[in-house]
Parts: structure tokens; sequence; C-alpha cells
RNA sequence: GCGCGCUUAGCUCAGCGGUAGAGCGGCUGCCUUACACGCAGUUGGUCGGAGGUUCAAAUCCUUCAGCGCGCACCA
């Protein structure tokens, strides 16, 4: 047995470890195991992500999860991988290629020259972040990584696009979506994100046709499509404008084309908002979702202005074309005050679609697209409502139920190249839906598949579906999903519909959603803001269980985490904490991993640390149960550091030091005993160092991590011990508090003295132990009070001999304000006593508990006005 | 606009019907033979405001305010 440092090294353990476990293949789930079965997904990362405090938290988690299982007996499966991630990554290598000088655009490739370049990074420089989750300790089987690119995982996705065309789920469809001038594609709902924008509200007239002086006026945010509306609006019921209807307009822009060529038709419809602005709509089919709308209920015809890159063309006129669609905006604001018609520009805020990932606004656009019916929502929708399904934390079941609600058919074709393409090819006017090409004359169509048309998959799609292979049998469904709610509808949503649909029942049966991680001025965590720490940093300061647990400890459920460094370092400390316990013990001689505490005579303090445990396991269930994994580490926190180290190993000193003490072997035995139990505990928070500990003292032969889980009821105590020492502590603080109160540290040469009162007197040995508690030379017994300051204490009165500092009016001003909040506290209590509606309905149980209160602060006020008298002499 | 969440000590949060708690910070004193990544003590709150229910409310209900988030085709 190695001797222990006095301090914690995690860069002398963390690594060794891992490797031993790795090598060894302690993570490899057997599906053919009799053990029953416990299962996660990772979310799988961007392959070309990198670590961040949000995957920490969220892998920590499921490796608690995981680890827990396996000491829990489980056949347990942790299946990792990487997502290809289509706009993301497209856009990294292009932009990489670019500033490489090796394009100016991807057309300068090629697809198949550029496919072959993502590759080529990819293998590169992907997967990053999988090396990363190593360093935390991730317990994945790694011999299973997947990657949604994968020839396997292709075909799946393939073939599932197929299947559902078939089922006539998905069709093709000229829509208007959302479209990305910077990526060039079209985008789901769910890639678009509102954002409120300062801008201006332009009004501007537009001459009624055949009609001198007659104006209508229009207030728009986007005066850049004028040139594109095909149509003035107006609501029926108007008195202002119904009279209109039918009428024609003359549309300013653009300037140059003759008047016949701008007059455009004045039509009615209910959709326009008599109260919004001056009650008069511009329709521009072309690029507005309610426009196209109003545009097919009236036939207008669409002249699109802008282009895919988000410039304009030539129908803008030759002012605008060309100009960036926000320059035009300001140019074409300038035409209208030019032309006399541009009113006014008043400031106004908005709700914009912004595009996720190139973070500009989209631009709604008309185009061919691939849209998907989901499948098995009803059966998605009602498993989360009835709880057969369940959200951790329970609100977000709402949200889920929310977008079900309002399902909307999904736009999956994605004008990119790096993705799954789609399995359709053309031969003239043929189509066809097919995996494998129908012959050397069909051309496939170009797009690809939205990124989560493939994640939806996952956790089957990972196990080898569409076969009947021996881990979908025993790991589906999986146990667990942890993720973040950002992505409730991107992927949670979408895979339990995948699930009911390819495999007929549920993908997994507890969604855990993590809170976000913010700095310490809420902000979320981003590169842009450089407010977001690298964790391997992290991991180099604190190591991997001090990150870990430190993290933990502080993310609450459901609720956003306010990161703060400080806490990490309290993990840090903690794991040093934990590590000086064991090598305090490990002093003391060789452990016995099969140390039974009840064989053995032992002291107060062993039979109270024991109930404390058996407390501490009991807790931890309903926690576990609850997904309430900071609650846990503070539980776990607080034994170890108040119990054992503090209360425990304090008393133990007096066993340790004495080789002849009976007491001693149950000490040591219980010691081992409760180690033994609480580095099983922590093992899921803290699988490094645990496992360091369990093997270095002994307490197992093997590793830790498929020990067993200590089960509850096993520890038996003696209540009245452990009431015993609870008595002892309670004075020793009471004592520390009086020498406190002077400001005195303990030393050799203080002693104090007790004028017992217990029923039960303190032993000798009780009182070394206590003064080892008041960290004084000794507390003696003596049978009159002396003149000296005083505090009531369970075992009797504890005197602070203080020979020439003591100062006999302060002595009685200090007793005066214990004998005050004494009084106070009776004084509440009995009022409620005397209370008679509350003696009637309050249950006798609290009566008692409040009689009980009221009592020993009336003994305590008797107490100290007998010593105050003491100074008043 | 609809929905959800939050508001408790200087900070981060727990408590969710029966004497206001933890950690950190601040202050004071200690290198006490496991740990200064430590030990001991101490400071500090009318539990966002206003009503209500109850013998009893930080805790339940109503309402208001501030903050955050999600959803939503008001140009």
């Amino acid at each position: 047995m190695s001797e222990l440092a006095p301090a914690y090294d995690p860069a002398q353990v963390e690594d060794r470890l891992y490797r031993q476990w790795i090598d060894r293949g302690d993570y490899r789930a057997n599906p053919d195991s009799k053990k029953p079965g416990y299962a996660i997904v990772i979310p799988p990362p961007n392959v070309t992500g990198i670590l961040t405090l949000g995957h920490v938290l969220n892998n920590t988690i499921q490796d608690i999860l995981a680890r827990r299982a396996r000491l829990l007996g489980r056949e347990v499966l942790w299946l990792p991988g990487t997502d290809h991630a289509g706009i993301a990554t497209q856009t990294v290598v292009e932009r990489t290629l670019k500033k490489e000088g090796k394009i100016r655009h991807r057309d300068d490739l090629g697809r198949e020259e550029f496919l072959k370049q993502v590759w080529q990074w990819k293998e590169k420089h992907g997967g990053i972040i999988i090396q990363q989750l190593r360093k935390l300790g991730a317990s994945c089987d790694w011999s299973r990584e997947r990657f949604t690119m994968d020839s396997a995982y292709s075909t799946c996705v393939q073939q599932v696009f197929v299947d559902l065309y078939q089922k006539k789920m998905i069709y093709r469809g000229r829509r208007m979506v959302n479209w990305c001038p910077v990526s060039r594609t079209a985008l789901s709902d769910e890639e678009v994100i509102m954002k409120e924008q300062k801008g201006l509200l332009y009004h501007f007239r537009v001459p009624v046709a055949g009609e001198t002086e007659k104006f209508l006026t229009i207030a728009t945010t986007r005066p850049e499509t004028i040139p594109g509306d095909t149509a003035i609006a107006v609501n029926p019921k108007d008195p202002r404008y119904a009279s209109l209807i039918g009428q024609h307009a003359v549309r300013p822009l653009p300037p140059e084309l003759p008047e016949d060529q701008r007059r455009i038709p004045i039509v009615g419809d209910e959709h326009v908002d008599m109260t919004f602005g001056t009650g008069v709509l511009k329709v521009t089919p072309a690029h507005d979702p309610a426009d196209f709308l109003i545009g097919q209920k009236h036939k207008l015809p669409s002249i699109e202005v802008i282009d895919e890159s988000g410039f304009m063309n030539s129908h803008a006129g030759s002012v605008l074309a060309g100009l960036d669609r926000a320059k035009a905006r300001v140019a074409a604001a300038d035409q209208l005050r030019e032309l006399g018609l541009l009113e006014k520009e008043e400031p106004y805020v908005n709700q914009v679609g912004f595009s996720e990932r190139a973070d500009v606004p989209v631009e709604p656009r008309l185009s061919e697209q691939w849209f998907l019916k989901y499948p098995s929502a009803e059966k998605s929708r009602s498993i989360v409502s009835s709880k057969k399904l369940r959200f951790f934390p329970e609100r977000w079941s709402k949200v889920y139920d929310h977008w079900m609600e309002n399902l909307q058919d999904w736009c999956i074709s994605r004008q990119l190249w790096w993705g799954h393409r789609i399995p359709v090819w053309y031969r003239g006017d043929e189509v066809r839906c097919q995996v494998d090409s129908p012959g050397s004359d069909w051309r496939q169509d170009p797009d690809v598949l939205d990124t989560w048309f493939s994640s939806w998959l996952w956790p089957f799609a990972t196990m080898g579906w569409p076969e009947k292979t021996a881990e979908l049998k025993k790991f589906y469904p999986t146990t667990d999903l942890v993720t973040g709610p950002d992505i409730i509808f991107f992927w949670v949503a979408r895979m339990i519909m995948a699930g009911f649909e390819y495999m007929g029942e549920l993908p997994f049966q507890n969604v855990y959603f993590t809170g976000l991680i913010r700095d310490a001025k809420g902000r979320k965590l981003s590169k842009s803001l450089g407010n977001s720490p690298d964790p391997l940093d992290l991991i180099a300061k604190y190591g991997a269980d001090g990150l870990r647990f430190g993290l933990l400890r502080i993310a609450p459920q459901g609720a956003d985490i306010r990161y703060d460094e400080k806490q990490m370092e309290e993990g840090r400390n903690f794991a040093n904490k934990l590590w000086n316990a064991c090598r305090f013990r490990q002093q003391q001689g060789p452990s016995d991993p099969a140390a039974n505490p009840s064989r053995h005579a032992r002291t107060p303090f062993s039979d109270s640390l024991l109930a404390q445990l058996d407390k501490l396991e009991r807790d931890l269930e309903p926690l576990y149960a609850g997904y309430e994994f900071s609650q846990i580490a503070q539980a776990l926190y607080g034994f170890v550091w108040d119990e054992f180290c503090a209360r425990f190993i304090e008393t133990a000193k007096a066993d340790f030091m004495n080789p002849d003490s009976p007491t001693r072997a149950g000490t040591l035995a219980t010691a081992d005993y409760v180690l033994s139990r609480v580095l099983r505990l922590l093992h899921p928070f803290m699988p490094f160092i645990t496992e360091e500990l369990w093997l270095t003292l002994g307490l197992g032969k093997t590793t830790i991590q498929y020990s067993d889980w200590p089960k509850i009821g096993e520890v038996s105590w003696d209540p009245a011990q452990a009431q015993m020492a609870e008595t002892c502590y309670e004075t020793a603080d009471a004592g520390r508090k009086l020498r406190g109160e002077f400001g005195l540290s303990g030393s050799a040469k203080m002693k104090f003295q007790l004028v017992p009162k217990a029923k039960t007197p303190p032993t000798p040995e009780d009182l070394r132990t206590l003064a080892k508690l008041l960290q004084v030379g000794g507390v003696e017994l003596v049978s009159i009070a002396p003149k000296a300051p005083m505090t009531p204490a369970p075992w009797g009165e504890l005197y602070l001999p203080l020979e020439g500092l003591l100062d006999p009016v302060k002595e009685k001003a200090r007793l005066e304000k214990e004998i005050l909040a004494a009084e106070t506290s009776r004084a509440r209590e009995n009022a409620k006593l005397a209370d008679p509606k509350m003696l009637e309905k309050a249950p006798p149980e609290k009566v008692a508990e409040w009689r009980k209160i009221e009592q020993e602060a009336s003994e305590k006020i008797l107490r100290l006005r007998e010593q105050i008298k003491l100074f008043t002499t």
C-alpha cells in the first residue's frame, strides 16, 4: 500500500486510471448480459465542436447516471458519437478554405471536390471533442462510437426517407420558406430565431390611379420590397378605404418603369388590421409569407426583387439593383423622398427572424422544397402529457405539448452539399424515390437533408436498425436522455416521433433537461464574448473531479446556472478534504474491506456517524429519483465535511492516539465501513479520486466502478449512544462559542470547567474528547460554580476560567444579552401556547414541541440569572 | 398578444404550511501531530409590493411590479 501524498494531485491520477479503465474495456456494453439493461445515448456533439462547459455539465450528468447504474448492477450502455452538423460544418470548412485562399466560393471546387475537402477536414479536426470527453472521465462505450454520416447510418436515413415518401408523409412543394442568404439554403422554422430590432416605420404615399391628388398612405418597415409589390390591400370593413377596392394604385418604385407597368390593384382582405399603421397594406407575394397567402387568394402575380444571396436584382430598378437588402432599404427611402412621397419615418421596434447559424435576417423566399408531415404525432403527444414518458423538470412537458399541438410540416431539404443527399431521382418528367440510383441516365436531387433528419433516428440507428440486433433488444428503449431544453423541438420531440414510427416504442423513458450556463453577469457563455472558460484549463487547475463536483453542486434542477470559477475551486478543495480524511485513516494502519462496526465496542461518536450515514443513504434515494443532482452533491459534501471530518475524525483522534483504548477497533471499523460506503456513493460524481482511494486503502480488491451501491438499512447503530454524542457535540459548540466571545483560540494551556447536570455525567474519556473538540488542554469536573464566564450546555454549566482577563461589567452584559435571546425565544412560544384556538387545532406533537422549546428557554434563563448574581455583588 | 419561470443574507442558491438555512464573501483569532485546498468564532434577511385563505404563510390563492425565457404572419 503506497502512502497517500499530503495533497491530492489529480494529474498523478486521472490519465493513469482512465487508460486502465479503457484498456480493460470497462465500458464495453454486453448485449448478451443477464443483468438488466440501462442505456443512454449521448446527444451527439458537432464533429467540428470543442468542449464547452455546457458539454461538461451535460456529460457529467450522463456519466453520473451511467456509473450509478453500473453500481446498481445494471448492464450499462452509454453510446457516444458525433453529428455531421450540416450547415455548421460546411460553413466552417468553406470559411477555412477561403481564408487559405484556396477558393473564393464553393462553386470553384465543385460538389465532389468540396466534399472531399470536408471529409479531409473532418478526419483531421473532427472528434476533438471526443478526446476531450475522455479527460472528463466519461464512461462511454467508445467501441460503439457512431457518426451520423457513417455509411450504415446514412443508409438508415435514406431508408426512412423512402419509407415516409411511400407513406406520402414526405412531399415536394413550391412554398414560402425561411431562406438564409448567407448559407443560401432553406431553413426550418425552428432554425429561425426571432429578435427584437430597432428600425424605422416608413410612411409613404401611393397615388390612386386615374385620380388627381388622391393618395393612400402606407406604413412599412421594408421599403426596399416596394418594387415587388403587386397589390395594395385594405380591410373591406374599413369605411375609409372600402370604396377604393377594385380601383388601382400606382406603385412608386422603380420610377423608371412606365406608369402602366406600375399599376397594381387595390384588393380587400380580412387579414388587414385596420388599427395598425394607416390600415393600408402593401402586398409583396414574393417576399412575405402573409403577403404570399394574400397573393394566392387574389391570384396576384409575384415579382422577386431579392436574389438568393440577399441582394436586389434588376426588377428592383436601376438604383437598387446590386445593393445589399439593408443598403437598399435606405436607398429606397431616399428614392421615395426624392419623389416627394415619403411622409415620415418613425422609430419602430419589431421582431425579425434571424438565421440561427449565420445570425443574419432570414428572407422569406418562394422555392421548391421537400416537406415532412410528422408521423406518429398523436401518440408522441399523449405519451408525454400522460407522463408515461417523463420530463424533468416537468414544466418542459407543457412547452413540448404546445409545440406538438401546433405542428407545422417540416422543411427538410437544404441547398447544401455536406449531408445526406435526398434519395430522389429524376429522368425527364419521371421521379423515383429509392436509395440506389435507378440507372446512369437518372439524375439525383441535388439537395441534402436537414441534419436533424438524421439525428432524430439516433437512439435506434446507432444500434443497428433496421436489423433486429441484440443491442436493440437489450437497450431499446433507452432509459434516460440528458439534454438542453433548447433542442426540445429540434431533437427530443422528433426522436419521440421517429421512435414510435420505426420502433413502435418511445425512445427513452425519462428526459432530463439541464439548465443553461451563464456567466456571473447572467450572460450566455459564448466565444465571441470571451466569457467561456476552456474546460480543459479548468481540469488542469482543479482536476476533472473538482470540476465535475463543483459544477454539479451549483446546477439546480431546471434553472440556469450562474457560473463562478470559485465553485470549481471548492470542488477541488472538497476532493482534497476527502483525500486527507482517507490519508488520516491510512496513517492508523491497514483498512479492513469487510469491516463491520457492529462487532466492536464503539464510542457514541461512531454510532452518531452511522446514524448520519443511514440518513444520508435514505435522503439520496428520492433525490436520485427526482434527478436533483445539486442536492445530492450538497448532501454528500455536508456528510463528508461536517459529519465525517469535523465530528467523527476529531473525536476519533482520542482512540487513535491511545493504542489501549477499548473502542479503538470499533472506531477503525466504523471509519472503514463508512469510507467504503461513502466512496461508492461519491463515485458517480468523482470517479477518479474515489477509485484511487478505494484501491490504495484496499477497501476493494478490484475497481470501485463495479463494486455495488450501498443498500439502505444495512447500517445499524444505537440511538441512545448517537444521542449522547449529540450531547457532547452540542456541549463543545457551546464552549467554543463562549471561548470565541472572548476572542480566544484554543490552546493547550486553556482549561474549561464543568458543573455537571445531565443524568449520565461525562466519563473521563468523554472529557478528554470534549477537550479535543474544544481544542483546549482539558475539561475538569467541579462541583461549585466558579466566578467565571459560563454557558449552559447539555452536559451542564461550562465555565471558562480567565484569570485576570475577566471584566465583571462586560461579563454581566454578555449574560444579559444571552438572557434576552432566550427570553425572545420563550416569548414567541408562549404567545403560540397562549392562543386557545392554536392549542385546539394544531397537531399535539407540534404543541409538545413548542412546550419543550419554551421549557428549555425558561430553564436556560434561570441558569443564566443564577450566574449573573455572581457578578452583581 | 399568449404561455412558462424567477424575485429569500453583500454574492450564488436551498427551504415550498409549523422556532428564517447553506456555501462563498466580509470581520476576528489560530501554521492544534489528515488537510492553510485547513480550523474555530462572528457579522448579515420585516423571505419583491399589496390583498386574501388558515389556529399558523417565505411556503397556498388573487393581484401588481421588475427580470429572464419560449411561442406568435400585425405590415
